[in-house]
RNA sequence: GUCCCCAUCGUCUAGAGGCCUAGGACACCAGCCUUUCACGUUGGUAACACGGGUUCGAAUCCCGUUGGGGACGCCA
């Protein structure tokens, strides 16, 4: 049979970084096995699930790869369904009506807590009464757990990551499965959509390991072949607690946002929790190849932004210079940056160079400023500073002879390097003025290359300005 | 509290009884390269949580302790 994946987001708010890293190893797992996978949106709870969570969990997948083989499901409109399967479980004699309201159960909870005891519900009233009995409230339908001397005593998991997981039955209640309104709740809708979707492997965080157990009972009743689980470690914060807002950036759209690479994002995010051997820098294709759930960790791991940094920064060396032009020119144009045709020339001329030096999309963008404006760059005030009177003379006496000059790459560099010669200065003496001039800053790419992308008006333009204030 | 899961450098990990004087990557420190900044490169600091077993031999297997995490809803 063959494999078939899902990844169940309920729409409650963005999609962060913990379920991007499920959405992948989903994804992975079915690529890696020839399968489909698949998108089912839990969005039952009508009260937290927002469209426009919807909508930002889809525009998250896209941008990481990660869209689904097929349309999204979503468990809202298969409400008639569940309720279907709650009733045959009713007509099994698998389950009853529970005819508790919220206030007594809350009451029960309370004693139970009292006395120091775990709660345990116990419905054995209602499944032995006379239904002429019935107390006049709607009935919610629970399903029976397994009892205590059954299959062992036990219940049991083979984890594909965490191997055999056991609990005993006595641990075990009779859940809810369907409320007194009607609506399913999330433990049964999750094994009705999984089993009617053909799902053949469940890739979950692992803080539903305990919910497996409950889950298995619908699976068991109503005599279902459970899919293989693999539940998988979650992601903390650097300071090992669990992921959230104040950990930093956590949503995955964020990160688009701050200008990391989908593909870098990936990759840092596979590599939590799952490792092959050395290998650091393993790009989509290869992933596919490499990936499987025997290679996923047991432990929690925590979120390094510096790593995924790195890691991004690898991604921007080796990514396509029109892609990254792209890139940046949007962002420049989002930053109000002015430009035109010339400008954007000029980026994409010093791209080689400049992604070079660059970790984000962010970076890349402000230190290709420069590049795209008309005229002198703004400024940097430790740049200005260093443009003394004597690196103005200086300036203005190289102004003279660049006029000159073989407008090459490599002829400007050699250029530069006899006039540095000729004039008994060193190189950087020459370069560190005009860097400023050219760039307005301390820090660019080799200067030659500056040059050479500026063009000779636009260099000159910039020299002359400088040199003259 | 009860149940479940986990535990190798600061972080991510390699390690499936002898290959481990524990390897790699990020970060950090020092040097080299150099036209600034990066990149690159060389070297360095740094870990098997603790205690018992099992075994000729344990980071690797077992038990316990401690420490983390998760689950205990008519939420998902």
């Amino acid at each position: 049979m063959s494999v078939r994946t899902r990844f169940a987001p309920s729409p409650t708010g963005y999609l962060h970084i913990g379920g991007a890293r499920t959405a992948l190893f989903n994804y992975l797992f079915a690529r890696r096995h020839g399968g489909q996978y698949l998108l089912r949106i839990e969005d039952t709870d009508r009260q937290r699930s927002t469209q426009e969570a919807v909508q930002q969990i889809l525009d998250s997948l896209e941008w990481l790869g990660l869209s689904p083989d097929e349309p999204p499901v979503f468990q809202s409109q298969r409400e008639a369904r569940h309720a279907e399967v709650a009733r045959e479980l009713l007509a099994r004699g698998c389950a009853y009506l529970a005819y508790d309201t919220p206030e007594e159960l809350a009451a029960m909870r309370a004693e139970a807590e009292a006395a120091k005891r775990p709660f345990k519900y116990d419905g054995s009233r209602w499944m032995t009464m006379d239904p002429k009995d019935a107390p006049s409230v709607a009935p919610a339908i629970r399903i029976k757990a397994p009892r205590a001397d059954q299959a062992g005593g036990d219940t049991v998991v083979q984890d594909l990551v965490q191997g055999e997981v056991r609990v005993a039955n006595t641990e075990l209640d009779d859940m809810i499965i369907l409320r007194s309104d009607g609506s399913p709740t999330y433990l049964h809708a999750v094994v009705v959509d999984d089993h009617d979707m053909g799902i053949t492997h469940v890739i979950r965080g692992d803080d539903h390991l305990t919910n497996t157990f409950r889950q298995c009972m619908v699976y068991d009743a109503m005599g279902w072949h459970r899919p293989r689980f693999a539940h998988i470690p979650l992601i903390h914060g650097a300071d090992g607690a669990k992921l959230s807002k104040r950990h930093g950036a956590v949503g995955a759209l964020e990160f688009r946002e701050q200008g990391f690479l989908p593909e870098a994002v990936c990759n840092y995010l596979m590599r939590l929790g799952w490792g092959h051997g050395d290998e650091e820098v393993i790009p989509r294709d290869r992933a596919i190849q490499l990936f499987d759930l025997d290679g996923v960790g047991r432990a929690a791991s925590r979120m390094d932004y510096a790593k995924l940094l790195h890691l991004n920064g690898v991604y921007l060396r080796g990514a396509e210079d029109e892609r990254l032009t792209r890139e940046v020119l949007a962002r420049l144009a989002k930053h109000g940056v002015a430009f035109g045709t010339l400008g954007a020339e000029r980026v994409r001329a010093l791209m080689p160079e400049l992604k070079e030096r660059a970790k984000t999309l962010e970076d890349l963008a402000s230190s290709a400023a420069f590049a795209a404006v008309e005229g002198p760059p703004p400024m940097d005030p430790k740049a200005a500073a260093l443009l003394t009177p004597e690196a103005k003379a200086r300036l203005a006496d190289l102004a003279q002879f660049l006029n000159d000059a073989p407008w090459e790459r490599k002829d400007l560099e050699a250029w530069l390097r006899d006039y540095a010669d000729v004039k008994g200065v060193k190189l950087g003496q020459v370069a560190q003025p005009l860097r400023i001039a050219l760039s307005g800053s301390t820090q660019s790419p080799p200067i030659d290359a500056v040059l050479w992308a500026l063009g000779r008006t636009e260099a000159m333009d910039r020299i002359l300005a400088a040199a003259g204030e």
